[in-house]
Parts: structure tokens; C-alpha cells; sequence
DNA sequence: GCCAACGTTGGC
DNA sequence: GCCAACGTTGGC
């Protein structure tokens, strides 16, 4: 089993509304790194569901893969922001996956608390400048920050 | 809202 | 294939 980090926006896309819809459509990414993790991405994968551009950044929850890479629909939809013309039924360059909603923080493991512990020297988030939004993450980091989340109320 | 750090685009 | 210009991300 493989453990990731996905970034987005509560603003647009936060852990309570994959609360509520159990499942999430993960369809909007337009980077090739992040894309190419997500071909990577095997079903029972965990997810480390971390929220950027707010108040309080930081990991708020788990999540699960609940289904592999698929061609992301958006990009053959001319009505949709995120249409590319350049891709082709026969050869997606898009990916989509989906994420089953497992468990939602107390508290926030957030971003700051990340980067003044030494355990987690290495882990791509707290490198500056790194914006990619689908990432890999060490086992012993998953672990840690689940023990974390649950150390908090 | 600022801006550093990237990624992408396109002229050459 | 180089690289300047431009766009985007995302912490602060």
C-alpha cells in the first residue's frame, strides 16, 4: 500500500464536503507530475487530505483511492474551464481518480507543526516552494501524523 | 495582496 | 533545444 498527499481548497473543495458526498471526483489536475502520481495511485491507497490557501493549512483528514486512474471527463468537455483541446479520446492526457472519504481530524496536524518537527525533515509539503498537489509520502510520516490527529482534541 | 518558486508556452 | 515571458500556486 502506497501513501499520499492531496492538496485543495476548502474554499472550493475541503474535507466536509468529501464528508458528504463519501466519494470525491478528483478531476481537475493539469499537471503532469501530479498526474503521473495519480497513474500511480492503487485502489485502498491512503490519502493525507490537506488543505492550502486558508486559515488554518494543514492535514485535516484520510482518505482512501476508490478508484484508479480513469480519463478525467473535463478535458472533453468544451463547456468546462478545464477543456484541452489537445486531448484526445484515444489518447487522454488527463487523469481522474476517485477518493472515499475514511476520517476527518479533531484538530488539524497543520503545516507549521510539520516543519518544526525534525521527523519530518524530507517531507515534499513543508518544502518551500513546492506546490505540487498530488505527492508521495513516506509510511513512517502517514503513521506519525495519524498518531498526531488523535494525540489532538 | 504580495511575491517567490515553479511550470508552461512560444519565438527563434 | 534554449530561454524569456507569462501564468499559477500557495504560504505569508
Amino acid at each position: 500500500m502506497k501513501y499520499w498527499l492531496m492538496k485543495s481548497e476548502p474554499s472550493c473543495y475541503g474535507i466536509d464536503d468529501l464528508k458528504r458526498d463519501r466519494v470525491g471526483v478528483w478531476d481537475d489536475v493539469r499537471n503532469y507530475q501530479a498526474r503521473n502520481f495519480m497513474r500511480d495511485m492503487k485502489k485502498g491507497d491512503r490519502v493525507l487530505f490537506y488543505h492550502s490557501s486558508t486559515d488554518v493549512i494543514g492535514i485535516v483528514g484520510i482518505g482512501e483511492i476508490s478508484k484508479e486512474a480513469y480519463p478525467d471527463p473535463t478535458q472533453f468537455d468544451k463547456t468546462s474551464y478545464k477543456y484541452d483541446a489537445k486531448s484526445t479520446e484515444v489518447n487522454p492526457r488527463w487523469s481522474s481518480i476517485n477518493l472515499r472519504f475514511m476520517t476527518k481530524f479533531k484538530a488539524p496536524v497543520t503545516l507549521q507543526e510539520l516543519k518544526l518537527d525534525p521527523f519530518f525533515e524530507g517531507m515534499l509539503v513543508i518544502k518551500r516552494g513546492m506546490r505540487l498537489s498530488v505527492q508521495p509520502v513516506h509510511e513512517k510520516h502517514f503513521k506519525k501524523i495519524l498518531e498526531l490527529s488523535t494525540a489532538e482534541s
